[in-house]
RNA sequence: CGGCGAGUAGCGCAGCUUGGUAGCGCAUCUGGUUUGGGACCAGAGGGUCGUAGGUUCGAAUCCUAUCUCGCCGACCA
């Protein structure tokens, strides 16, 4: 590609409205424009990158036995309506009509309309195990779209979708995927961890995230320092290895506090240690529990210096999915104080003890008394023994890791991909089956398989970039070489050899940009590097005399003269 | 959806408080010089100042409404 045929589009400065490092250099190395909130187009460079990802995302699945097809991207609504996430999906999911009033939405997955048509394909246990797949784009319409395309709406998605008559099958397959998955993220050059996940509002059992390590990361997840252990934050037990208090050593004693609304005010004006303060919290109890305890409201302990992990709290059975928090009137009617002394003392509705909590002794909490705390409190003597104690706090660095081995350790994280185990959830509601052996009809068993193609180039660049630009692992670079030819215009001799090597280049199988501008060598040089080509090649008269080009790395920066001779050969072998 | 902030030339911004008919840098175009790290000289083009309404002799500037965008939070296969 000659640079005169081709929109380089890069920009000097960096423009106001990006705010992560991928961004901003996806803006200025001429990758994307930004067409609304949340929607990018690509331009030729961003759009190479794109390819470059989506290529070895089919090579590996296509090894691992998956089939690609291709699902549209609106969807009619009865499927989703038949599967109940019609309602369920709130308002992420765009619907519209036709012009016959037909309900319609912009697919934000497309679990719906694979199910239908393996239901419709597949008949006979015979014909499973299935694994399809697509990269097609998604639409989902985020409440806040940020940082590029990293959570845009529009968005580039691998998924797959497999089919099994046992469970066995489902995980032969996910373990595939998995493998799969890992060898993709290696190919891609990208430092990336398998985690274990949530399965979210998707349902089922099994899920693994794929996450890049980033400290622009959206997710904190957890690891060992000692053995392989590595979760998401938001699944990551919190193990207690304290097994009851402390024997206690303070009086109980109610303290005025009238300017601590917060622990951070209780442990600055009293000094109190913030490990021996509660935190209690207010959520709005699930409404089958209402209806069966008469309880609207529960209160959930943690320890002043750790924060409630909403996923496990909302898992529990007498809390509301989604976790919502009761609002400050509830609270000052029910319990006759507001937020800021709120405590488990004398609560007219039921307590869920952290396990951290558990194990405290003289310790702070507040006294559902405006502007009133009990410091020196102890369970048994001053409060009940807690009897609903369980995990609802996120683990923080330094808790023991739960199988035992090490202590944990938090990174941020870029989830580029996520495996499920799915069961029957969709196969069930559709009523997707085929016939067993036995001659009976049986629901079929799922997993579902995504990587985020558009985010995967983000994260790549949140991970190889320096001051100069991006720095791609060479699986994504837009281009392998490029060449910068100086002064060419004047110099027949550097147009020669730079039209030569062209040639030789591009047929040597290499992808080959040819700065063919009439631009001064800086403005080449810095255009090239925003880019992030991996192998330059700088052809000029100084070196032409002897038979020499200038190579540079541009990952290490190092330069060195090649013989005009040798370049093929030394090309081919880098990497 | 709540809080905060911003919309002026392709990009980055000034002008607004104190109303007088729009400016700077980069980019673009023309001519010339220059050519191994974002050149220089001379000239030129490009903006209904987000939109609508109002106040005024006169509005980028003041008032009202509205749209869009961003940040923080809530939300999120």
């Amino acid at each position: 590609m000659r640079t005169s045929n081709y929109l380089l589009a890069t920009l000097k400065e960096t423009p106001a409205d990006a705010e992560v490092i991928s961004h901003q250099l996806m803006l200025r190395a001429g990758m994307i424009r930004r067409l609304a909130s949340g929607m990018y187009t690509w331009l030729p460079t961003g759009l190479r990158v794109l390819n470059k990802v989506s290529k070895v995302v089919r090579e590996e699945m296509n090894r691992a036995g998956a089939i690609e097809i291709s699902m549209p991207v609106v969807q009619p609504a009865d499927l989703w309506i038949e599967s109940e996430r019609w309602d369920d999906y709130g308002p992420e999911l765009l619907r519209f009509v036709d012009r016959g009033d037909r309900p319609f939405v912009l697919g934000p997955t497309h679990e719906e309309v694979v199910t239908d048509l393996i239901r419709n394909e597949i008949n006979s246990y015979k014909q499973l195990p299935i694994n399809v797949y697509q990269i097609q784009t998604k639409f989902r319409d985020e409440v806040r779209p940020r940082f590029g395309v990293m959570r845009s709406r529009e968005f580039i998605m691998k998924d797959a979708y497999s089919f099994h008559t046992t469970q066995a099958s489902l995980q032969e397959t996910y373990d595939a995927m998995y493998h799969a998955y890992s060898a993709i993220f290696t190919r891609l050059g990208l430092d990336f961890r398998a985690v274990d996940a949530d399965t979210g509002s998707i349902g089922g059992s099994a899920s693994h995230e794929f996450q890049v390590l980033a400290n622009s990361g959206e997710d904190d997840i957890v690891f060992s320092t000692e053995s392989d252990y590595a979760a998401n934050i938001e699944l990551a037990e919190a193990v207690c290895i304290k097994t009851s208090p402390d024997v206690a050593t303070a009086e109980m004693t109610l303290v005025e506090t009238p300017n601590a609304k917060t622990i951070a005010d209780l442990v600055e004006q009293h000094n109190l240690p913030i490990e021996k303060t509660v935190k209690t919290l207010i959520v709005l109890a699930d409404e089958a529990y209402t209806k069966e305890t008469g309880h609207k409201l529960i209160a959930l302990l943690v320890r002043g210096d750790h924060s409630l992990n909403e996923i496990k709290a909302e898992k529990l059975p007498e809390i509301a999915s989604p976790l919502t928090f009761a609002n400050e009137n509830d609270i000052k009617s029910t319990i006759g104080a507001g937020v800021g002394s709120l405590g488990p003392i004398n609560l007219p509705f039921p307590i869920i003890t952290d396990r951290a909590v558990a194990v405290m002794s003289d310790f702070g909490i507040g006294a559902n008394i405006d502007g009133k705390h009990y410091f020196g409190v102890n369970w048994g003597r001053d409060l009940p023994l807690p009897t609903r104690v369980e995990d609802i706090r996120n683990v923080v660095e330094g808790d023991p890791s739960p199988d035992g081995k090490g202590t944990l350790m938090i990174k941020r994280g870029i989830e580029v991909g996520h495996i499920f185990q799915l069961g029957d959830v969709y196969s069930k509601a559709m009523k997707a089956t085929v016939q067993g052996e036995d001659g009976k009809n049986q629901v079929l068993t799922m997993g579902c398989y995504g990587i985020g193609v558009t985010r995967v180039v983000a994260a790549a660049i949140e991970q190889n970039h320096d001051e100069y630009g991006i720095t791609w692992p060479s699986a994504l670079a837009p281009f392998d070489v490029a060449i910068l030819p100086m002064n060419m215009k004047k110099s027949f001799r550097v147009k020669e050899v730079a039209e030569s090597l062209y040639e030789q280049l591009s047929n040597a199988g290499l992808e080959v940009l040819f700065d063919d501008r009439d631009e001064r060598p800086g403005v080449m040089f810095a255009d090239i590097e925003l880019i992030g080509i991996p192998h330059t090649i700088v052809i000029g008269d100084r070196n032409l005399d002897n038979n020499q080009i200038e190579y540079k790395n541009r990952r290490t920066g190092e330069k060195q003269l090649i013989a005009i001779t040798d370049l093929i050969d030394f090309i081919k072998n880098q990497n």
